[in-house]
RNA sequence: GCCCCCGUAGCUCAGUGGAUAGAGCAGAGGACUUCUAAUCCUAAGGUCGCAGGUUCGAAUCCUGCCGGGGGUGCCA
């Protein structure tokens, strides 16, 4: 990408100039260079000057010479700058910048060749064809998704997305959490609720689940099995709700995600951990590298051992003979690292997991995977209002604002931009009535609206049965073209940060700005024309207005987002 | 008690070592014989929670404090 060849290009020079011993031989940083802020300080700015400063003097004092000054090393380096096509012209600014100016032409002649490319001039080959799992919602499978789960969907289905557009196979996994106490009590909860439709008098546990698709599930299951169940005793019937319940469950999972417009490829069962050996394998690897022991009739797992600065063990199999979720976390990730061999695991959890994520470390180096390969995506919660108004979601009443109800009324295409607009960090009052709203009050239509103007202007052009394949772009000479080609180069540059500080808001930002990028051009400039002279101008342009679609359906697919041709 | 995250314009938020801190919305003023006005232009709006420190340079890194949220050994 453009930000790396200006890297290299002070690199080189700043290398040259070592060589040819205008500045002393000192270790270089890695050089970083960034857009400056106002027009007059160029396309790119470097501060290395800055930077080095001090390691120059002090090799020029060592040597007796006269000391340096950043501007003057700032000089120095633009002088040695490699000749290229890039760049129109550099200047060095006070206290020690150099900063560098785009040539035009060179910027112009991009707009062909992302017309050529595709979205493919926008992809880089990070991945190389590593092999990455992006592990994301696995809400327990007790019940339709929450609000919540919408953002850890959108957060990691954008991850894999950006993932699998830059050179990774990726697989987006569901981990399915059905086994355990919850899972119990939700399947004595849906028994409850069947024998309840036959008139029986029989009330759902104190700690079970109250809400009312519980009995949704249950008709469902009446209008599958009929009364044939009924007869069953409670110990018959409990692991058989379990599994009928899971199923009515996850295809109602399945079905809310496609809505949200996520895929699955793998749901992956907790308790095939158990059925299929993993667990006893683990068990017995621990057990022989003396990573467990007993204690208060719970076995342990020696965490401490391999974080240092804790001193802190986990339960591994509970006092009352169950494996306790740990025992779980550490046979999943032997099944994805080892069993399945993936490069590299990426779960995206919500922040009340912060301290499981901290002790994902001390797991993965008692199965002796290197830690780097895991990486944990913690995000915050989600509060939702309308108006202004907190609705507050609880759980325990069985009053919750599922996935599903807030889609239908804001749309996916809201819904996933809001949601994504937000760092990681950082929690998010989402307001119903704001993200409905379709009117200039909502972000998300205004980049919207900007792809439907720019599919507007091509199908019009193509209806006059212009042919713009061939144009003299040197001709794209407008403060706001230029504006429009620079900010379109930036994407890969967002791109790449995205995915190295796994921040999927930097897109919606990107996208918000390329859109105004363009409606500042399109307000500026004339494509389409009746009059012949400006027929050259007018190809020229349509070029560009083809790079601002493609760059702009990209950067709405990164998101997950439809990009309409006319609203 | 200890650990993690957040605190930036009236509001919602970007900005994670560069120069004069940016968008959107709201509020003020202006522009439609239009390739889609769901638009554009202009002006206004700030002790970057507070106090120290590191650095040529700090909203950004370190320390302490204040305020909000979360977590804290057998639920996941």
């Amino acid at each position: 990408m453009l930000q790396d060849q200006i890297i290299e290009l002070i690199t080189q020079a700043a290398r040259k100039a070592q060589k040819k011993g205008d500045l002393p031989k000192t270790a270089l940083p890695p050089v970083t260079v960034n857009r400056p802020k106002h027009a007059e300080q160029g396309d790119w700015s470097c501060a290395l000057p800055l930077q080095i400063i001090r390691d120059v003097n002090n090799a020029l004092k060592e040597r007796g010479a006269e000391r340096s000054s950043p501007l003057q090393i700032a000089d120095i380096i633009a002088k040695r700058l490699p000749e290229t096509p890039l760049l129109a012209r550099t200047e060095v600014a006070k206290p020690g910048f150099i900063n560098m100016f785009l040539n035009p032409a060179w910027l112009a002649a991009q707009a062909g060749e992302i017309c050529q490319s595709g979205a493919d001039y926008f992809r880089l080959p990070l991945g190389q064809g590593k092999r990455v799992q992006v592990e994301f919602v696995s809400a327990n499978p007790t019940g339709p998704l929450h609000f919540g789960g919408a953002r850890n969907a959108a957060i990691g289905d954008t991850l894999a997305r950006l993932l699998e557009n830059n050179g990774y196979i990726v697989q987006r996994e569901y981990y399915i959490n059905d086994r355990g106490t919850q899972m119990n009590i939700f399947a004595e909860t849906l028994w409850r609720r069947y024998q309840q439709l036959f008139g029986l008098s029989v009330d759902i546990p104190d700690d079970g689940y109250p809400g009312a698709y519980m009995i949704d599930y249950a008709r469902q299951i009446q209008a599958a099995q009929g009364d044939s169940l009924l007869a069953l005793s409670d110990e018959q019937a409990i692991p058989r709700f379990r599994e009928l319940g899971l199923a009515a469950v996850t295809a109602e999972l399945a079905d809310d995600l496609a809505m949200m417009r996520v895929f699955f490829d793998n749901w992956f069962s907790e308790q095939s951990l158990y059925e299929d050996g993993t667990f006893e394998h683990i068990n017995t690897l621990l057990r022989e590298q003396d990573d467990l022991y007993m204690k208060d009739d719970a076995v342990w797992f020696r965490a401490s051992r391999y974080l240092p600065k804790s001193d802190r063990d986990e339960v591994f199999i509970r006092s009352n003979g169950e494996p306790g979720y740990y025992a779980s976390d550490i046979a999943y990730h032997y099944n994805k690292f080892i069993t399945r061999g993936f490069d590299w695991v990426i779960n995206v959890w919500a922040v009340d997991h912060q301290n499981q994520a901290a002790r994902m470390p001390a797991m993965l180096k008692a199965l002796h995977i290197d830690p780097e390969r895991l990486t944990i995506v913690l995000y915050d919660f989600v509060t939702l209002h309308r108006g202004g108004q907190e609705i507050k979601i609880s759980k325990r009443s069985g009053e919750l604002i599922t996935m599903r109800e807030v889609l239908e009324e804001v749309g996916v295409d809201a819904a996933r931009y809001l949601l994504l607009s937000h760092s990681n960090e950082a929690r998010i009052d989402f307001d119903i009535e704001l993200a409905v709203a379709q009117n200039n009050e909502n972000p998300v239509y205004y980049v919207q609206y900007a792809h439907a103007r720019v599919s507007s202007i091509l199908r019009k052009a193509r209806e006059q049965a212009i042919d713009w394949g061939e144009a003299d772009l040197s001709l794209l000479q407008d403060e706001t073209e230029l504006a429009l080609l620079h900010k379109m180069l930036q994407l890969p540059e967002v791109v790449a940060e995205a995915i190295e500080r796994f921040s999927p808001h930097l897109l919606p930002h990107y996208a918000l700005d390329l859109a105004r990028t363009f409606t500042k051009f399109y307000d500026a400039c004339r494509v389409l024309s009746n009059d012949p002279t400006d027929a050259a101008l007018s190809r020229a342009r349509l070029q560009l207005v083809q790079a601002t679609q493609i760059a702009l359906a990209y950067s709405l697919e990164l998101m997950g987002m439809n990009a309409p041709e006319s609203m």
